[in-house]
DNA sequence: CATGGATGGTACTGACCGGTAACATCGGTT
DNA sequence: AACCGATGTTACCGGTCAGTACCATCCATG
């Protein structure tokens, strides 16, 4: 029984570091947060940091895998929400990222910051957030093809710009911005979007 | 005339440190290029820069600077290109767009991208950038409502979104993604959109 | 109680970076 | 020719950061 070691249960110093390791890199940025503010904040030091990650890189390629992981989950969500109703799956996560984008003190897609911050091209972190993104598009389309809408790649392809701008418009122009709407002009998109028959999934 | 100093009419060193550093802050990364590269890149060194530029800060802030007037030009260039046709400007500015996501070792915008970096709420660099996407987003509208279309409010930011997904999509799902068919994209949303009556600029 | 593995704490290294000081140089002006 | 401002060169300071060595501590198990 590693938690119980102190009197109060604590998680194990992994998941506490990974999970500080999450507040501050999307807070501050990967580059500006520093390995020892992140140990010092998951109750910790560099060392035992050290001992579970083995260097900064590692540590941010857990932090963006256990993200990329959690998005996929939203997926399973909307299915077992909706089992059987893909138009209904769609709107859920076009609701949740709607919210997502007008949350306070948002920051935008972890995933893509991380893109912007870690410029190197052979950056290993790069592979998992294409890879994420990528998967992502290709369930839109199935999804939206699910739907029983006409040119569901097109219209999937809209979908996506839209969120990820929404995301991308929260840090430069605000909260008040077009982000915050994103859910009312998707539904305008897919309102509009010809039909051609339902279908499940 | 300061330029006729060497044998090669160069510009001044000024005008040389700010090109360099729009080449290094958007390929490396702000937080990456350091001012030593940036001077050397420029033909110069660390004491010419800081005799130009007070901190790197304020190349920061010259930087963006100017890239943002280089934004609001484009918007008079598509002006005297098409006068009097509000479509064809707005499918200008449309196509600009769609073509800049699209371009070889794409970065996406480098307004957005220093949002990132800048992640200090009190940036200084955070008002250039913030008024500089409030204002193209006003455009925006104004264009869409010139255009003629009914609801110019939701179609600009349907098209806004869509512009800033493709510009944060090159470098995360890559050149390959939705981001290089903006163009195509917009366009369909423009030849859907309901219209009210033609009108000009 | 004794042992051992995991953890906490401290101090350190080496590298990089923003910014500055002091001095050399070059070119145009008077 | 003498001068002067702008530029080039080198060396340095202070700070931060990733990563490591070394030792103390705690706790579960035997």
């Amino acid at each position: 029984m590693q938690r119980l070691k102190h009197g109060l249960a604590q998680p194990p110093p992994r998941e506490r570091i990974l999970q500080a390791a999450r507040e501050l890199f999307y807070r501050d940025g990967i580059n500006a947060a520093s390995v020892e503010a992140i140990a010092a904040a998951a109750g910790t030091n560099k060392m035992t940091l050290y001992r579970h990650f083995s260097s900064k890189d590692e540590l941010v390629a857990a932090y963006l895998s256990q993200l990329a992981e959690e998005g996929e989950g939203l997926w399973d969500k909307a299915r077992t929400l909706h089992p059987g109703d893909a138009e209904a799956q769609l709107r859920f996560m076009l609701k949740r990222a709607s919210e997502f984008a007008a949350e306070g003190r948002g920051r935008g897609c972890a995933l893509a910051n991380a893109a912007v911050e870690l410029a190197e091209p052979r950056h290993p972190a790069r592979r998992v957030i294409e890879a994420h993104k990528r998967r992502q598009r290709e369930r839109l389309v199935e999804l939206v093809r699910a739907a029983g809408y006409a040119k569901p790649q097109q219209l999937a392809d809209e979908l996506f710009l839209l969120v990820e701008g929404a995301r991308v418009c929260v840090q430069s122009v605000g909260r008040e911005g077009p982000g915050s709407r994103l859910y009312a002009l998707a539904d305008g998109l897919l309102t509009a979007a010809p039909r051609r028959k339902p279908a499940k999934t």
